[in-house]
DNA sequence: ACTAATACCTGTAGTTACTACAGGGTCAAG
DNA sequence: CTTGACCCTGTAGTAACTACAGGTATTAGT
């Protein structure tokens, strides 16, 4: 399988795979006479479970890490779940943060009353 | 008003300000006899928008439009009013995905029922 | 068989929004 | 008169890619 067929399939772009490659995310292909990677199957495992990861928002640091745990036959699975929990904490504080922004941008909002004002009481706000 | 100063009455770097000289977000200051930056205080008040915007999440560019429109003679709040919204659109959608990802998050980490197994169905789940 | 389009290769530069040096000059206090 | 704190410029590094530039290989159409 060929880098455009494997990102195809797994919905990423073939840069990104040899991006992957290259940062040592994902293991190199093996290469065909013509030089061009060839995939198997467990390659797109791979790719499938550090896309899957990303996906849940998981950092590039924390996707290695968790392959790094799916790799290594002494981890177990509280070490996962740590890895889990800590990035669920993260999220919230994120979710939180935004939440804040959300009802901040809303005050403002409102003060927007008359749409033709020249004197903006929402730079006002904002410049003070 | 020396560049130390402003950055700790503002409470950012020094860095931060001579980055956003650079990048034209903060007007440049007029230097004194030694080469030194010297702000007044509507640089500060510059900078404090400028930082006030972007603990709202607003970005550089966002925040550029934002000085642009509070320059601007000719702008109407209505502009403002735009991009205000525009941006609370941009921080629910921001909102959605983190609350999936949470959501996705839990239910993965409810799979972690024995803590010492070994096949971790955490990564199962990841892989397959 | 020839040609054009497509897919692949490497390597580098650009993106956002800074932060962290390196290698200097300036200035006030002891 | 030296030490330390501050300032200067300019460059490189960060995350996580994306977008070329410049070249080779394969594939489809005529």
């Amino acid at each position: 399988m060929r880098i455009g067929q494997l990102a195809e399939t797994c919905n990423c772009s073939p840069e990104t795979i040899r991006y992957y490659e290259k940062i040592g995310l994902l293991p190199p292909a093996i290469r065909q006479h013509n030089g061009y990677r060839d995939y198997q199957s467990s390659h797109q495992k791979w790719l499938g479970f550090i896309l899957r990861s990303k996906a849940l928002g998981f950092s590039q640091s924390e996707v290695r890490r968790l392959t790094d745990l799916a790799n290594a036959p002494s981890s177990t699975c509280q070490d996962v779940h740590e890895l889990i929990l800590d990035h669920i904490r993260d999220v919230r504080a994120r979710l939180e943060e935004l939440k804040k922004m959300e009802a901040s941008l809303l005050r403002l909002e409102e003060k927007c009353i008359d749409e033709t004002l020249h004197e903006c009481p929402v730079i006002d706000e904002l410049m003070s």
